[in-house]
DNA sequence: CTATATTTTTAGATTAATCTAAAAATATTA
DNA sequence: TAATATTTTTAGATTAATCTAAAAATATAG
């Protein structure tokens, strides 16, 4: 079995993949997993023993389908979880990223298909993001930058980027929410 | 905070104080959580420290108040769980013990605030344990041994002592569940 | 009430994850 | 491309939880 620890590290791998062709770099992970740089050499050392990661000393490290498939398996829990959080405990969008983070880690086969069916098999988590499927499949959905849109330009708001408590504090203030249409 | 193995340990003080007068022993502790006497021993003196214990060298431990109120409060959480996967997503009251020990650990009081609604403030798990109050209140049942009835003596059957798997998959085969009515 | 048995504690290691400080490698820039 | 800056790795500690083996304390039995 796999430790939080590593979990969060191939999570991090994971989301930097999204949005950057190179590996990432030690300084990348260790920023986003506020942490040291020298903790997470020795901790490549241990994903890359595992196969979990490509790792070459001194050049940033992008997941093995090994890796990819235990980071997608978290992020589907974690997406649920905030499905069911939101959907059936009344809590807010902006707030249940953190707890997320905790139930995410629970392993069970079987919690996270019934899960899955009790929430309806949903596909979007609360923030507009696709929740990967049992198999690792995840959708991309075409999206644009709210600053990119022009006058008259219709559009609905199915995402946001910055999801840390402030800023969907922000959005919630200002009523909005995924699913609303929005023009310029 | 407090770390899980630290909550796992005032839980099984606090279990063994139910069945028993005197403290629990170093060795009792040990047996409990499948640990060695001397890992208890490092443990207790650290709980101690902490105030959640009343630990004198050789003698038995006890819980404080304070120690007791977390013990509680885990177990409360540990029910809910339970009532959780059973009445929602639909598992076994037999297959949840190992699960609901995971999900126990995650700390927010609206997550379990949230979750007894949810569950519309149920009083006893899938076992017939009652489920302690958010104050660390606590039912007790007036339970009768099995093995104790005379015959005609007609009773419900509301708890299950032994909660291994094995144990409750025997009972799930036999149609005994918690609420059936008994009669020898 | 002494001798033996049992239990508990201590001493000293180990493992996972982390850290600081220094060394080594790579990248930048003049 | 040589000098400087940045990044990454290594070396050596630290902390929490655990372990084994030995020592110390308590309990039991003749």
């Amino acid at each position: 079995m796999n430790s939080f620890t590593e979990e969060n590290y191939l999570k991090a791998i994971y989301k930097f993949s999204l949005t950057h062709k190179k590996g990432a770099s030690t300084n990348s992970i260790a920023k986003a997993l506020n942490t040291k740089a020298s903790s997470v050499t020795d901790m490549l050392k241990k994903l890359a023993l595992k196969k979990f990661i490509n790792y070459k000393k001194y050049y940033g490290v992008t997941l093995t389908s090994k890796g990819k498939q235990i980071a997608l398996s978290i992020i589907r829990n974690h997406r649920l979880w905030e499905v069911f959080l939101v959907d059936k405990l009344n809590f807010n969008w902006d707030e249940v990223h953190e707890l997320a983070e905790e139930l995410e880690h629970i392993k069970s086969e079987k919690l996270i298909t019934n899960l899955d069916a009790f929430l309806n098999f949903p596909t979007l988590d609360p923030h507009g993001d696709p929740i990967p499927t049992k198999n690792g499949k995840i959708k991309n959905i075409k999206m644009i930058n709210l600053s990119q849109f022009k006058i008259n330009q219709e559009g609905v708001f199915i995402h946001v980027k910055d999801s840390s408590d402030k800023f969907l504090k922000y959005l919630s203030k200002n009523n909005l929410e995924i699913g609303v249409k929005i023009k310029i």
